[in-house]
DNA sequence: ATGAAAGCGCTAACAA
DNA sequence: TTGTTAGCGCTTTCAT
């Protein structure tokens, strides 16, 4: 197909051996070193990631296996991800499972056949795929990043969802003075959503506040917008809202505005990620911002580490910080809208 | 690593090929073919994927190469080719640019050293970076979603931007009878952007209409943001604004709420493209639809005649039409907010 | 220090 | 039909 090593060793002179010795980076003696060099620039050599990984080396690829690109949170990891990835010189295949078993297991069977490095899991809720536990047998690194896909052989990386939401619990109670809160929830059997959901109705009693108003949801727009109308309906002097996630809030502040509600003025809706796309709403939301940078890069490193030995499962926690906008009701500091490209 | 076949041959009691003919689904005397499978089930046999590359077929893995997934149009793209790409059974290399020709070069790099089937390129602006030539002269099949990026080997995929455009066009100085109209451009050297702009900028004089302010732009929010402003500005008597993306539109509507203007009461807003994020703005977002899971089809079918042989390239243009809401002006029905999850 | 040769897992041409 | 063998491109002993 293109240059091999072989040609690059004929047109040097030299053994094959040689020529991958220099390709290689291994000492070689100068002027053969010259000549090889020489030779692979001419024919514009590229080493076969594919023979290299079947000779026994690793192929540089790993899988992301994804809900769906499409959510605004999935896209920012997808992105961080890759990001990282590059930098360390590998590929990312994508694979969007939409929450689907028989789509997981179709990803994991893709992926695995062609024998990626690792597997990323942004996407598991409740059990983990059937397929997973045979391959994690099989010492296929994997990281996942909620505590739902919990296994001997994978490692967790999570931001911590507990103090977020007891940061969040904590400014709306305290420094705003809500008394009367609504909450919009996460996909059931998603162990992240339900350590929101539980730091945060836990934390605020004694904060002298408390969740008036539940919703059920599932981290859709769609979701958000119902779960609001659902609470406005039950409780219309509730103060504040938080949702488990930003497209959550999106909705919320949709369905608010749909009611006649201003937000902040009449009523604060709070979300949680900070994902990239909130701006959209053309409001500052407030939420809390896990840095998906230093997930994806705990992600990545994780992985490596397992990629070159084994080792027992670990699990890692991200800090979170309140990223403080306008829409719990803080005076905004002019134009602080972050650009989204 | 795991089974292989010969491992599946040894416990089946045959030879390599036999087994590796079951396993390929070539005749065989049904005993052995029983007992191929039932080693091959036992073992849990997964076949090398590297290896069957290798040895001259497929690796069964594209590139997709864009800007920034984070982008609504991008990951929407994105969703549909994996999509697409899965039910053929290939997985998607995800590969962000930022429009930055060292990145596109690291990608092609990298693509190219996995051996990856073949390329999507859906980022191009201007010059295609150097690598791609040398690759594409290779034999490397490549399809790209924009005329930009033509050459020798390069299929293209693009909807048809003229008609959308032109289609707007009508339906705001026709239907609408707007007569004062605004544009907020694409990136430079971007075929579609410009295509759209020009058959915009053609087809309303002779429906009475005109642009009366042009504002640049580069596909993002804060683009659409700025332009609005900047449109505003110069004539504050714009009847309607088309931008020509759907993510600008929505930076131009935060622009006109920023100004105090209702749209579409006080000025009407359009975009291009039909991006699943949208609905976010909270306003229906008339715009023209072109649909990314007929281009992703036709993009994987063009790559995938062309990985089977290189033959000429080709250059196929997909259907749009107008997707009317209510940003436009045009009564709402109710409630046909499209879900985005 | 360099070259010859084996082998990663698989398929296909050839031989039986 | 089935089995033996060569070889995809590469790295790595092993011998020189």
């Amino acid at each position: 197909m293109t240059g091999r090593v072989k040609d690059v060793a004929a047109v040097a002179g030299v053994s094959i051996s040689t020529a991958s010795r220099v390709l290689r980076g291994i000492s070689v003696e100068p002027e053969l070193e010259r000549r090889v060099k020489k030779a692979a620039q001419h024919l514009g050599y590229r080493p076969n990631g594919l023979a290299q990984a079947l000779r026994g080396g690793r192929l540089g690829v790993i899988g992301l296996l994804i809900p769906d690109v499409r959510n605004p949170w999935s896209s920012d990891l997808a992105r961080a991800v890759e990001t990282v990835c590059r930098q360390s010189g590998l590929g990312v295949i994508l694979c969007n499972s939409d929450n689907r078993p028989e789509q997981e297991d179709a990803c994991l069977e893709l992926l695995w056949n062609r024998r990626v490095d690792g597997l990323l899991l942004g996407s598991v809720r409740g059990e983990p795929p059937a397929q997973l536990a045979d391959l994690v047998g099989r010492r296929w690194p994997v990281v996942a990043l909620d505590d739902s896909c919990r296994g001997p052989g994978i490692d967790i990386v999570i931001c911590d969802n507990h103090r977020g939401a007891s940061l969040m619990a904590e400014h709306l109670a305290v420094h705003h003075r809500y008394r009367r809160i609504g909450l919009i929830k996460g996909p059931p059997k998603l162990a992240s959503a339900e350590a929101r959901e539980t730091a945060f109705v836990t934390a605020l009693p004694s904060l002298g506040a408390r969740v008036v108003a539940e919703a059920a949801g599932d981290f859709t727009y769609e979701a958000g917008r119902a779960g609001m109308s659902e609470i406005l309906a039950k409780r219309p002097d509730v103060q504040a809202v938080m949702a488990t996630n930003d497209l959550m809030a999106l909705g919320a502040i949709q369905a608010c505005r749909d009611n006649g509600l201003k937000v902040p003025d009449d009523i604060a809706i709070v979300g949680f990620d900070d994902a990239s796309i909130s701006t959209l709403s053309g409001i500052g939301l407030t939420t809390v911002r896990q840095d998906l940078g230093d997930i994806a890069a705990a992600c990545v490193t994780l992985l490596e580490d397992r990629i070159r030995d084994p080792g027992p499962a670990r699990r890692q926690v991200c800090a979170v910080h309140l990223q403080i906008r306008s829409s719990c009701g803080c005076p905004t500091p002019h134009a602080q809208m972050k650009v989204s490209s």
